[in-house]
DNA sequence: ATAAATTCTTTACGCGCGTAAAAATTTTGT
DNA sequence: ACAAAATTTTTACGCGCGTAAAGAATTTAT
């Protein structure tokens, strides 16, 4: 490899015996030039290493390959984990998709909006931080961008909504869990970050009601993100005040459930469906890491694969000019058993 | 707010009176025009919220204000943890960051860091992949950004390395463990991804022999980055082999050790230090997860802040002009004594 | 071989903004 | 009120590339 160092594309041309516009059409579709000439650029290619400048390339294009996905938290590992796969569905796709974090924070949100705006992007997935999103910033941008909504709902903006159903997930467990044992109390967060939260809980109160059981909702204080830790003191606090009203416990997410599981091993508790346990606890959302903890958490997971495809696959629909009316599409979840419950 | 769409800086500018040269000066520094400017400015700012594209802000700067953030993988939690903490620091000193992840895939990581290279960043704080990480394009980028490698080293490239002292980790914990019970075997993955596990591998039979101990290697097979899984089957066929010499397994990371602990469940082991137990767990890292674990993972952990902290003051240094030889920091763990050993 | 079709080169302009230099304006000092 | 100093406006070019149009060159068809 020739050391040269190439700066742009008129270099590249010049050096390569090739017009800058017919290298640049080659960039853009390597089959739209002639054979020979496409094996001239690539020889010189070989040669030179040159690469053009993506966020140049974007400047003045009708129609950029930029996608946006936009995440409220990924160092929560579902987040992480969805993020990866429509990355790689982007990149599949033909599409450069950039990853933004909105860190938790309804301000870095609108900020990762504006930084995506420069990218003059084809389109965005964004999963909303939910209640304390900036719905007018969210629905400004959507009216700019192609934007399909995932995870959690907020309003009827954007192109569509992908995300779980998650009355199903709620109503599936929980009737497993009564057909299976004592019916499930309900743990969750007084004010969960999440509107999903509400359709689970409103979920449980309905499948309780159609079993004519009597439902036992416990919701623990905590803000923010740190929903394994909230789930741990709320657990403490629940349990010693003997607040459960049934040895079997359905958390609002698995989280949550991660962090009850470690409050129940504080106090001595064992969790599982054996004879010899004292408490049967689940979770909802089939976390990454629900398959790792002591006893392993039976939860109701996220279609990720279907969620993260349709997904993408709406958007891409979207982009190349299929106009549909806005649409809310919500996957069942699976059913995970594993010992916990 | 007037809702007439702002297209560019040409037409902000007319629209307030001011001149394109003018507003852009603002942007570049508020304080750099005269009071009656700046507000007649921001008045209209708050009029028609116009922001410049910051791609095309930096693509004819001299000096940009861009950092890139590269990490292996953003799923794993440690990552995503210290990435989000990088992110933080780079805004309050006034940079604009954008972060990559390579998902564990070396093809990615060089197309990452071309990615970067197109945002002509001022800097980047870049975690190889390791092992697998095509030197060359790494030493490549190096010499045409000025770059930070952390978390693990590859060989004396870039501006310098900050990581943690993974000889003080092992060394430290495997000097608890002994003193507080039977003496560790190691558990580790055969063909590690990152080389801190080799680091981490001989300090342990370091450590060993300097206490006059018989060090016990275990380690297992698996390729990846699905760590807890890897340990989960590693740990199932050394458990029931009955490979491990001591009751006493220091794993090379936390999520090693975090899928050994469900192994342990899954084979009816109790992990802990009291009596009723019959095995102890350590891991290395303070992985997030850690503390919610059951039992609780004792393990020594990265000051994650002080790596983040000096990763990013090495790298503004540099980029303020302050040329220092190429230099290693490695910063000491913390022991975080728990219920696992 | 010749005409027709395809592809390439040349030329030119645009994207949204940074930046430099000279001219015009405003502010400051006295 | 006046000159000096500080700012702003005007003008112009550059970043790295997309893209359109007209003419030149090449390929394909007959």
């Amino acid at each position: 490899m020739a050391d040269r160092k190439i700066r742009n594309m008129e270099e590249f041309a010049s050096i390569s015996g090739i017009s800058r516009p017919t290298v640049s059409k080659y960039f853009n579709d390597p089959d739209s030039v002639r054979a020979t000439t496409r094996a001239r650029i690539e020889a010189a290619l070989e040669l030179y290493d040159y690469r053009p400048n993506i966020y140049a390339m974007n400047q003045n294009r009708k129609l950029t390959k930029n996608l946006g996905i936009v995440v409220p938290l990924l160092s929560d590992p579902y987040f992480s984990e969805i993020a990866r796969n429509l990355e790689q569905r982007c990149i599949l796709a033909g599409y450069s998709p950039t990853l933004f974090s909105s860190h938790g924070d309804p301000a870095l949100e609108v900020e990762a909006l504006e930084t995506l705006r420069s990218l003059k992007p084809a389109g965005a997935l964004l999963a909303p931080l939910g209640r304390a999103s900036d719905r007018r910033a969210l629905e400004k941008f959507c009216n700019d961008v192609p934007t399909l909504i995932f995870d959690s709902s907020v309003d009827e903006i954007g192109l569509g909504f992908v995300g779980s159903d998650n009355f199903q997930f709620t109503a599936h467990i929980t009737d497993y869990l009564c057909r299976t044992g004592e019916p499930p109390s309900f743990f969750e967060m007084k004010t969960p970050a999440n509107p999903n939260a509400h359709r689970r809980r409103q979920s449980y109160l309905n499948a309780m009601a159609s079993f004519g059981h009597t439902p036992d909702v416990i919701s623990i204080e905590g803000e923010g993100w740190g929903f394994e830790e909230i789930g741990r003191l709320g657990g403490h606090e629940a349990l010693s005040k003997g607040r459960f009203s049934t040895n079997t416990i359905l958390c609002s997410n698995d989280r949550l459930a991660i962090g009850l599981l470690t409050a129940c091993y504080e106090q001595g508790l064992r969790v599982g469906r054996g004879s010899d346990c004292a408490i049967r606890v689940a979770g909802q959302d089939g976390h990454p890491h629900s398959r790792y903890t002591c006893p392993p958490l039976t939860t109701i997971s996220h279609n990720y694969d279907a969620v993260s495809r349709t997904a993408a696959d709406v958007l891409f629909a979207a982009i190349d000019g299929q106009i549909e009316p806005w649409k809310s599409t919500r996957l069942e979840g699976r059913l995970i058993l594993r010992d916990s419950a």
